[in-house]
Order: structure tokens, then sequence, then C-alpha cells
DNA sequence: CACTATCTACGAAAGTATTCGTATTAAAAC
DNA sequence: GTTTTAATACGAATACTTTCGTAGATAGTG
């Protein structure tokens, strides 16, 4: 499956914090934060749905629609063509400059090493 | 400043890596992955030129690029753009997904909990 | 039933990124 | 000194993404 574009990734947000969902529903959670014409919307869910980032079902006059990816997978994709493009390949200098530049909570910290410590464990 | 593209993207990191260099020595190392014509190397380093993701040195021939931006300071930002597009802002997210899905080796976690001792230590 | 609001379909315009052909000029090789 | 090689400049073609206007159809309202 291709990579969803940013446009694409919007919605497809808005679909997995929603679940299934007409066009007016992402619309209007879309011009929360800007300015679009609904035929805009429109046409990048039925772009969506040609490219097999969507599912539709058109039984009833308003369409819904539905992510055809899940949040999970296409974020790991996404993630994984990131890390190749910025950073070689190397997860570690992502993970190291996330870390080093933002300041992370202790919260966080405290999160993120509980997660490593159940990956060495199953190892 | 603009975030580069990916194909200048690309030529930034040839620049951050062997220095300042000529259209040439970029376009051969591009070369070595993907068939691409000269003239549109030469053509996405002036465009890089014009935007100021590079200088150049046109004193001889052959002009010289050099990369405007650290390769730190440029990964910043990209890296921050794509936490907030993807990851709706959150840091730990994306460090908790890069360790979770890819099979990070001892090493390198090692290398992660020195870091995130030193960040907790100098809290 | 007529009127209005709301929906989809479709195509085209606008914006941005990428690719490359051609012309011109300068250096190098012979 | 002439020919070949290698460089820049420039503009246009292609591709991909985003935006939107218009048309036609369907549902709801008075």
């Amino acid at each position: 499956m291709a990579k969803p574009t940013q446009s694409e990734l919007k919605i497809l947000q808005i679909l997995w914090d929603k679940g299934p969902s007409s066009v007016r529903d992402v619309h209007e959670k879309i011009s929360e934060d800007k300015d679009a014409g609904y035929t805009t919307t429109l046409k990048l869910m039925q772009i969506m749905a040609e490219k097999g980032h969507a599912a539709r079902d058109t039984s009833s006059r308003t369409h819904i629609y539905t992510a055809s990816v899940s949040e999970n997978d296409a974020k790991t994709d996404l993630l994984s063509s990131f890390i190749s493009s910025t950073y070689k390949g190397s997860a570690k200098s992502l993970v190291l400059q996330a870390l080093g530049n933002n300041a992370t909570s202790q919260e966080d910290l405290d999160e993120i090493k509980k997660l490593i410590s159940s990956i060495e464990k199953s190892k």
C-alpha cells in the first residue's frame, strides 16, 4: 500500500479516532483547524477509497468511510520510511535525537525505561 | 527556513557526509542508488542555493556547494514536524513505536539507557 | 408538489516537486 | 588552434497533490 500523503494522513487520523465516518463528519473536524471547502474533503476521501486507504459503504446516500489500514500498521510504515530517509535506517539515531532535543517528561522517560526492560527480558 | 524536500534531503545528506562538493560529486553519489540525469541534480542544487538550503562558491568554473544548515538542526526540524504530523506531537509515542516495532539491538538499547540516565541526572 | 438543503461525481485549475533537453561557455586534450 | 569534454543556465514537460466549481441526484420541509 502506498504511503498516505499529508492530507490523507490527517483524514486517516480522524477515521482512526472517530471510527467510521461520513465526509461531513470528517470535514467538520478538519474545519476546526483549517479553512477548507467541503468538496475538497470529499474529493480527498474519494481518492483514498480509490487508492485503498479507506473503504466506503455506499449503501445509503451518505457514504460512510472506514480506514482500511490500522493506525499501528500505517504508522509503523511511516516511521520506517522516515527513519530510512532521515536517519539512514538507524532507529537508534532517531530515538537519541528525539530524547536529546525534546524535553521529555520524567513520566515519559519512565514509560520508555519500562518498555526497554520488557524488551530486554523477552530476549 | 522551509523544510527540504525528499530530493533535497538526499543531497543535503551527501553534503553533510562529504563536505563541500561539486554537482559532479553529488551526482555520482546519487547515481549509485538511482538512475538520474546530471542536469536533474544540477537543477536541484541550484534550487537549493536559491532557497538557501545550500551555499555555493562560484569563484571557479565548477561550483562548490555547502549545506547551509547543520545536520543536527535540519533533522531536529524534520523530526519535530514528523512527530507533530504523525504522532500528534507526542515524542513518547514515537519512541515507544520505534523501540517496540523495530528489533533494536542490545547495544543500541544500552546507549539509549545511558542517555536516559544522563538526562535524568541533569534534571 | 414545489423548494431547499445536502449529498456524490467529475473534471479542471492551481500549487509544488522532479526530470530533462537544449544552448552556451569554459577548460582540457590532441 | 581545433576538437572534445565538462560545466552552468534556463525553460519547459511531467508528475503528484490539493483545491474547488459545477452539475445532477436524493432526501427532507412547508
